[in-house]
DNA sequence: ATAGAAAGTTAGAATAAACTAACAAATTTA
DNA sequence: TAAATTTGTTAGTTTATTCTAACTTTCTAT
C-alpha cells in the first residue's frame, strides 16, 4: 500500500509537470527527462503505478494522474515544502541550500512529524520560494499570480512568488535584494528584447531580461 | 563508496550489538534477529561489508567492526541521537515518540543538516535518553556510569542515563516522574529478587525490580 | 567421545528498479 | 504523402536485497 521512494519521486514529478505544462497530461520522454531514468523504465513505472490507480495510462498516449495520484503527489510536495519552510524558518537555512534536504526528508513516513513543522510554522499557505503548499487533502490551491513579464510601464506590483525555482536563480535575487512581498513599480519596458527597468526599495533603476520576468509571480497593487 | 540506508542499518546493529555484549564481537545469529533478516541474507551482507573493509569476516567466524566500520556507524549513531535530540529539544515531542522518525531521519545525506541540528542544540554531548553522542569522528565516549543495581542500600545517585531503551521502559519511567539528573536515595534492596526501594523528589516509597535497576545508570553523589 | 542441537553457509529463486538493444508507432518535414 | 525524426514499447540483463531449502560446521551435554 505504502509507496517507495522511488515511486513518491515519479509522482512528484507528474505533479510539477502537469503544472507546468497546463493541459494534465504528460509525455512519458519528459517524465524520462526530468527524472534522468530511460524511458523504457518509466514505461513500466507507469504499468505498476497504474496498477495501483494512481495514473491513467494506455499505450502510446500521455500520462494523467487520477485523483488518488494527485492527492499522494500533492501530499509529498506538502511535506516537501513544509520541509523547505521549516529549514528556512527554524534551522536558519538559505533559501538556496534547503531544496536537496528537503528532496529526502519529504520521504520521511510520520504523519505526526510534518504536523508538528505545520504547527509550528504556524500553518503557511506556502513555502519560501512563494509556491503554495497543498492542505492535508493534498489539494493545492494556486492563487491566479500574475507575471511580472505580462505588466506595463508603470504599474506598481508586489512580488508574490517565484517560478521554476533554482539556486542560481534565488542567489541572483539575493543578490539584488529581492524578497517576496517586495513593493517594484515598472519604469520602463523595452521593445526588442522585452527587458524591463524597475525600481524598489534604495533601487531606482535594475533591468530585469525576459527570462528573469517570466518566472517572477506578482499581485498588481490598486 | 557511500553506503545503501540497507548497509547503514547493518552498520548501526552491528556497533549497538557490539556494545551491549562487550568483546566486540558479534554473531551472524544475534544480527539476524536484531535486524529480523534471516541469516543467509545476513552472511551475505556481511561478504559485502567486508569486502568494503567494513568488518572483519571470515567463515564461521563472529563479525567485528573494522575501525572504518566502527567510525561510519558511530557517525549514523550520531546523527540518530542528534535527532532524536532535536525532536524533544526543539520540536517538542516525548521521548517515547523520537525513536522511529530518527530511524529514518539518520539516513538523510548532508553533513550541514547535521552541523545545523548540532550548533541549535548546542553540541549536546548525551541525547534524551542519556546515551552519549558520538562526535563528529564518529568516537563514542563512554563515561563508565554504574548501574544502579549495583549500589546498596543508603547511597545516593543521580539518573544520568540509561539502558536498551524501549518505549514501554520509557512510558514506565515516565509514569513515575522518573528523568535525567534526577536525585534518588537508595533505601533498602530486596535480598530474594534484587528489587530496591528508593525515594525521591514527592515519592517516599518507589519499588522497582532488578530489571529495571539493571538499565538505570548512576552517578554516585558524594 | 559422540549424538543432537544450534549456528552458519551455499545454492537457487523472487522482487524492485534500473539499463541497453531492437523494434513499432506517431509526428514532423520536405 | 513518403521519408526522417521523435517518441514509446518489448525483451532481455543487471544489481541490490531478500527469501527458502538443503547442507556443513561448531558447540554442548550426556
Amino acid at each position: 500500500m505504502t509507496n517507495s521512494f522511488t515511486e513518491e519521486n515519479y509522482l512528484k514529478a507528474l505533479y510539477n509537470l502537469t503544472n507546468e505544462t497546463g493541459d494534465g497530461e504528460v509525455n512519458v520522454n519528459e517524465l524520462s527527462k526530468r527524472l534522468h531514468i530511460k524511458m523504457p523504465t518509466v514505461t513500466s513505472m507507469m504499468k505498476k503505478l497504474a496498477g495501483k490507480k494512481l495514473v491513467h495510462y494506455e499505450s502510446y498516449k500521455p500520462v494523467k494522474l487520477t485523483e488518488k495520484g494527485k492527492k499522494e503527489a500533492g501530499l509529498i510536495i506538502r511535506k516537501h515544502r513544509l520541509t523547505e519552510m521549516f529549514l528556512v524558518e527554524k534551522m536558519n537555512f538559505g533559501w538556496e541550500h534547503v531544496h536537496d534536504i528537503a528532496e529526502q526528508i519529504e520521504h520521511i513516513k510520520s504523519p505526526v512529524f510534518f504536523e508538528k513543522m505545520d504547527e509550528l510554522l504556524g500553518f503557511p499557505k506556502i513555502d519560501p520560494h512563494g509556491s503554495p503548499i497543498p492542505d492535508k487533502n493534498g489539494k493545492m490551491v494556486w492563487k491566479a499570480y500574475d507575471k511580472l513579464s505580462d505588466c506595463k510601464a508603470g504599474e506598481s506590483v508586489t512580488l508574490a512568488a517565484i517560478l521554476n525555482t533554482t539556486s542560481e536563480f534565488l542567489k541572483f535575487l539575493n543578490s539584488r535584494e529581492m524578497q517576496l512581498g517586495l513593493k517594484i513599480k515598472i519604469k520602463s519596458v523595452e521593445g526588442f528584447d522585452n527587458s524591463m527597468v524597475i525600481s524598489y526599495g534604495k533601487r531606482q533603476n535594475e533591468t530585469l531580461s525576459h527570462v528573469v520576468c517570466e518566472r517572477l509571480l506578482i499581485e498588481k497593487n490598486k
